[in-house]
DNA sequence: ATCAACCCATTACATTTTGTTATCAATATG
DNA sequence: CATATTGATAACAAAATGTAATGGGTTGAT
């Protein structure tokens, strides 16, 4: 009689054949079936059988029939072949970035602003995509990602921390803004000079972006009435809104906030926000934070296109 | 970039040598775990890539690191593999017919009388292995095993249905059931002379064991006063035990009756019961037919060993 | 800096698996 | 009886899978 034989190799083939046969009920049609000759079966078959040790087929007027025992390892075969599909599956899925769960840091009011719509599309596209999205201050930010705590992130630049790969993604001006009811609100736009002596609402101490504004000041020997120093372009802009004085803000993130009530004036000289998209150094970058890269620089090209039109 | 490609067919040694790369953490100590050389892992390791279409490691310091996408197929990867295993041990015990349904038809006496230890025994000796046991008229059992809705059963030979393959497996002899009250109960063994105007207890009406009886007294030219017919062994034994004739029985299946008010004398002439294990002839035994087949052999010919010793 | 010890990729080549076509024997069909 | 169908097998082509040898890169100890 046949030995056990745990030696001879397992492969797909044999099981798909033997799973062809048993759904068929004929070699040749499972060689069909599967697009390939009658022979191959026929072998792939025997390999199997040659593998579990023992006969799955009765060989009877040239039919194949199915034994008991063939019949009791179908089930089993079948499961294992549709996990084998299942790979493929799930493969393509990670191929086309529409599965998975991607962590993105960026700064509070960049995920108000600019980013709400971006990710919303993103999501929209990629449907059984999960993000989470949270905010935490630019150094922790820096560490997460480098470190990969989190996948990507947005960034104020520049940004020269040696475990980021850093991609510039978003240009925005310096606006003033201010109430409709404000002296300089006729102006067209806004320079330094005409700032001396007004109440002023600034935001991000100590950042980048606020050691420029000072600088601009300073080298204009303007001397800085700062009324109201706060953390968030949203209630920099509240308080504007209520002609407490002029805030200077990143014109994309405070664009939501601009309505009948807040005027959002050109600030000169010209001073350039710049944001980019981070990602670990240590590591390439996984496909969907590829595809959310890709789709960012989409987004964001037409939304600077258009928002340059305007000026 | 790489494209999506199903054309490249998945094999059961790419995804063992993902598996082991991704458990031992790199492509030589994979190697060595699955017993190849390191080439062999980073060709396999190259054609699971490019089937799935993506870089499952990136490639720094010259060491391998799983991307987040290699994570995320591992688990499933692990589960075909495992299935994989499951089907390999699935046809051990099919192959050691530990494992599996078994569907037996016997004559009701027979399974109360000679079966009962056999099958108990293979029970014990395949634990998992499970048993139906049923009794059906010699009619539908022959058929119900032709046709295969059961596996196998015992039938009182001579049997000549050409459905089935037979195989004799046991032989009794004829004994007489008495009271040891009855006035032959000295006897040490009893001739169907000795019967003439006795009260007899007769079953199985019909069948060619009875015919066989009949026939016996006809020769003998022996009338016979049948008291009492019934259609099972267990009943005529209780009728004997309380005197009310002499039941003419099959010895191995009135043993069990036999005790102080019961004896069983030896009939003469000598006449044999005998039973066969049938299969169906229109395919193979099954692994668990086979092996409980040779079980019952081995069984009922110690058993026959030990009866033939008394005699 | 140099050297030995690794790691992985690649090449060149052997072996095994998997495919093909061309048969054949057995069986069903008209 | 001729014919078609089924599965097994042989002979051979192609592909997958294995090997040894080698090279480039990193690491760590001297």
């Amino acid at each position: 009689m046949s030995e056990l034989n745990t030696q001879s190799p397992l492969s797909l083939k044999s099981l798909e054949a033997f799973r062809a046969i048993i759904q068929t009920g004929s070699a040749t049609a499972a060689a069909s079936a599967l697009g390939v000759t009658q022979p191959a079966i026929s072998r792939l078959l025997a390999a199997f059988e040659e593998h579990v040790g023992f006969a799955l087929f009765y060989r009877e007027k040239s039919r194949l029939f199915p034994t008991d025992e063939a019949l009791a390892l179908f089930k089993e075969v079948e499961l294992t072949l549709q996990g084998a599909e299942r790979i493929s599956l799930l493969a393509r899925n990670i191929f086309n970035s529409d599965l998975g769960w991607l962590k993105i840091v960026a700064p509070n009011s960049f995920i108000a602003g600019p980013l709400a719509d971006v990710v919303a599309d993103f999501l929209r596209q990629h449907p059984r995509v999960n993000i989470s999205l949270d905010t935490h201050s630019p150094a922790s930010a820096r560490e997460m990602v480098a470190h990969r705590s989190a996948d990507c992130g947005f960034i104020q630049l520049p940004e020269n921390h040696p475990g980021l790969r850093v991609e510039p993604m978003l240009k925005s001006h310096t606006m003033c803004a201010l109430s409709p009811a404000h002296p300089l609100a006729t102006r067209s736009y806004i320079e330094v000079q005409d700032l001396q002596g007004e109440n002023l609402i600034l935001l991000g101490k100590g950042r980048y972006s606020r050691l420029q504004i000072d600088d601009i000041f300073r080298q204009a020997k303007v001397p800085m009435k700062v009324k109201l120093e706060t953390h968030t372009v949203a209630i920099a802009c509240t308080f504007a809104k209520r002609n407490l004085g002029v805030a200077i803000v990143n014109d994309m993130l405070a664009r939501q906030y601009a309505d009948s009530n807040l005027l959002l004036l050109p600030f000169k000289p010209t001073l350039i926000y710049e944001y980019g998209f981070i990602t670990s150094a240590h590591a390439p970058m996984s496909r969907l934070s590829q595809a959310f890269f890709e789709h960012c620089q989409r987004a964001f090209s037409d939304m600077q296109a258009g928002y340059l039109a305007t000026f």
